[in-house]
DNA sequence: TGCGGCACAGACGTCCGATGTATCCGCCCA
DNA sequence: TGGGCGGATACATCGGACGTCTGTGCCGCA
């Protein structure tokens, strides 16, 4: 195995084993390498792979930190490698994200605040009836984001967070095309809260099925 | 920006936009690092990082490829990631995952094969009534993967073997410690391919969730 | 005494050039 | 025609030098 590798299984292994504690610094750079035996230029290439998919920080002038270990930030470079895949993989994104969110908002039902609620209602009425699609797009994902983050799980938050990506640009695209999509879409939220305000689960867990679904039956007519 | 981020936002949107596609070889090292205005070394970083989540593919004395890109090839980075995740998050790794199984597992019910029935029938006959605990815990693996790997749906397919890695240690803890978890669990196994016999897609979901449950249930009651 | 600016030290960022090593491929020989 | 050898190519690794940024403590001013 060559020495970058070796050296990015060390330090994981440092980190797994509790050596390194989450928020912990890295002894620096030329000392790390000549502990694990190899220059600092290979040990740079070990680092910055673990910085990029969040397992350390680098900060310039500073020092390298072993970041929080959060499930939230891990799963933020999630998106990063959805967003590699290509357009005929949505469908199967999709058909994920339709067993995800439902569950989600229905965990949300119990657990999400009135205030909570109330700022999503008011998100919805800012909107208006016939926004720019993008606004629309964003506000979509805006809404979702704000139900799953009450849903009482980190990781699945995260995980729906990293999955709506890459289906957000056939939203777009389905907004632009599709007569009434943007109407369509607004009184779905509306149902979704109401369900939720009536702690609900299954309604809202049916809405949100409801929702995802005839995003993913357009798409398929589509392709 | 440090160069070496910019170089991998310019490599990766190389490949988004199409210009590199799957498969594809990128401009040996020297070059590509003039052409994006860097230095080898910095390039290097770049690459490196790339590789570790499987979006190249570079092979010493040849050159340097994109990969397949295939969701199953990038989702296996997942695992990597959720190594470093501490015990005190396993219970929502499972909490996601008792949401997918069923899924995937009724998903499989009318596509997966009488082969592959028959196939994992016999592992399980070959792990006789009371195996050592590492055997089950690895046949629990194999039996989960070979059915989900029949639900049409390499993402999901690729997520739960991300995702599954985690919860197998909480198994092995379960196995060693609960009386008779090693007898449930294969009456449980049992009862999911039975129904996926009958290509029953309802019983099948209802016994993955009934199965899953059971060690969420117990790991809950033990921390 | 308290505050703000400045200078220094430490650590990461970047680059260069050289050498080692694995792979590919064409030439040569049997 | 088949197989082995060697050169060309490209990645792997190294050591060192210099730039840049950050944190910190000293020092002077109010």
């Amino acid at each position: 195995m060559a020495v970058t590798d070796e050296a990015i299984e060390k330090i994981k292994s440092m980190i797994v084993s509790g050596a390194l504690r989450p928020g912990s610094r890295l002894p620096k750079e030329s000392e790390l390498a000549a502990d694990l035996g190899l220059s600092r230029n290979s040990l740079r290439e070990a680092v910055r792979a673990l910085s990029l998919i969040r397992i350390l920080d680098v900060r310039q002038g500073d020092g390298t930190y072993v970041t929080s270990l959060d499930p939230q930030l891990l799963l933020e470079a999630l998106s990063f490698v959805v967003d590699f895949h290509r357009d005929d993989t949505v469908l199967e994104f999709l058909a994920v994200r339709r067993i995800l969110e439902p569950a989600a908002t229905a965990l949300a039902a119990p657990l999400i605040t009135e205030g909570q609620l109330d700022a999503l209602s008011r998100q919805l009425d800012e909107l208006g009836e016939d926004p720019p699609v993008e606004d629309l797009v964003a506000a979509d994902l805006e809404f979702h984001r704000g139900i799953v983050r009450s849903c009482g799980n980190s990781v699945l938050c995260s995980l729906l967070d990293g999955l709506s990506g890459p289906t957000t640009r056939a939203r777009v695209w389905r907004g632009l095309t599709q007569e009434d999509a943007v109407g369509r879409t607004l009184r779905e939220h509306r149902a979704i809260l109401a369900a939720l305000r009536d702690r609900d689960a299954e309604a809202a867990r049916s809405w949100a099925t409801v929702h995802i679904a005839s995003v993913e039956q357009w798409l398929r007519s589509t392709l």
